[in-house]
DNA sequence: GACCCGTGGGA
DNA sequence: TTCCCAAGGGT
């Protein structure tokens, strides 16, 4: 039999409260402006790109859509190049493709039903839990990279955490305090300490709040492997061609170019076809007789 | 579950 | 310089 979990909520929480970092969508005021759809588009753009790109970005989108409607009613291609170059394209292209879902069918409003969310494109298993918990307050597991290493750390006694599962899910909710605010916060905490002091690299356990109970501190913190996929490199890889590709049409002054002059000098010509092929097939380029152009 | 998808800052 | 890694999600 495993030990019984020792309590992380209430010193996590009680360390949020007094250490938490000044993000924007934490601010009332940016709940009051803009409410569920600002917090979805911030989870949107927090995936996988650092906290502090995101700040930089996301005052503009608001300002420009601040309800579903208002970037619903413009093309793909605006949401494109409004992302500009926060990277995984994509999102831009689903953030947009959910606007329209919530205008066609939630009155342009954002659910707070986690299985709606669900249903929209682009959200998953944290973006639905992060906008129904942070935008609704509503007791569910939010589950990130930063959770996952906390819990391995902490309550597994190691290094790094295993791959993602949907069983991360249910070992926080198992952690969650009871009431609704204080799970909450304690999901909102574990990330942050994730994200501030319990790093992937060189972490700060002179201030973790739950150094004491910590497992991994306690078995003299064992290397126990990094269970992760290693990251491919960048530099000269099909996403690296892709990037370059996009950012042409992106940049482009007319909004179109013609084909042959999309990154026309890349040094591997296979490869530059392959990457405007895949966009066109992800559907972040479209062609119109000889010309690329980002969809309309 | 494996693999794919950008970009830039920090160590 | 090179490597790591960052509030994930779709296929």
């Amino acid at each position: 039999m495993p030990d019984r979990s020792p309590d992380l909520a209430t010193p996590l929480v009680a360390w949020y409260r007094e250490h938490a970092r000044d993000l924007p969508w934490r601010r009332a005021e940016f709940h009051e402006r803009y409410g569920g759809w600002g917090v979805l588009v911030s989870e949107f753009m927090l995936q996988q790109t650092p906290t502090t790109r995101v700040i930089g970005h996301l005052d503009a989108w608001l300002a420009r859509w601040p309800t579903p409607a208002d970037l619903a009613a413009e093309p793909p291609a605006a949401a494109v190049r409004q992302w500009a170059n926060l990277g995984y394209p994509r999102r831009a292209l689903w953030l947009h493709r959910a606007a329209v879902q919530l205008r066609d069918r939630h009155g342009g409003i954002v659910p707070a039903d986690v299985d709606a969310l669900l249903a929209l494109t682009g959200i998953g298993d944290y973006t639905a839990r992060a906008v129904a918990v942070f935008s609704y307050g509503q007791r569910h597991p939010v589950v990130d990279t930063n959770t996952r290493r906390v819990l391995a750390r902490s309550l597994d006694g190691r290094a790094q955490p295993g791959p993602p599962s949907r069983r991360d899910l249910a070992r926080m909710c198992a952690v969650l305090p009871a009431d609704d605010a204080d799970a909450a916060v304690m999901n909102a905490a574990t990330m942050e300490l994730g994200a501030v002091v319990c790093t992937a690299r060189a972490p700060r356990c002179d201030s973790c709040p739950i150094a004491q109970l910590c497992r991994w501190r306690a078995r003299g913190y064992p290397d126990t492997g990094d269970l992760r996929r290693k990251q491919a490199r960048y530099e000269g890889s099909d996403r690296h061609a892709r990037g370059a590709a996009l950012r042409s049409l992106r940049d482009a002054a007319g909004h179109t170019v013609a084909i042959d002059e999309v990154i026309a000098d890349w040094p591997d010509p296979a490869q530059r076809d392959r990457a405007i092929d895949s966009l066109i097939v992800d559907g972040l380029a479209e062609t119109v007789d000889g010309m690329l152009r980002l969809p309309q």
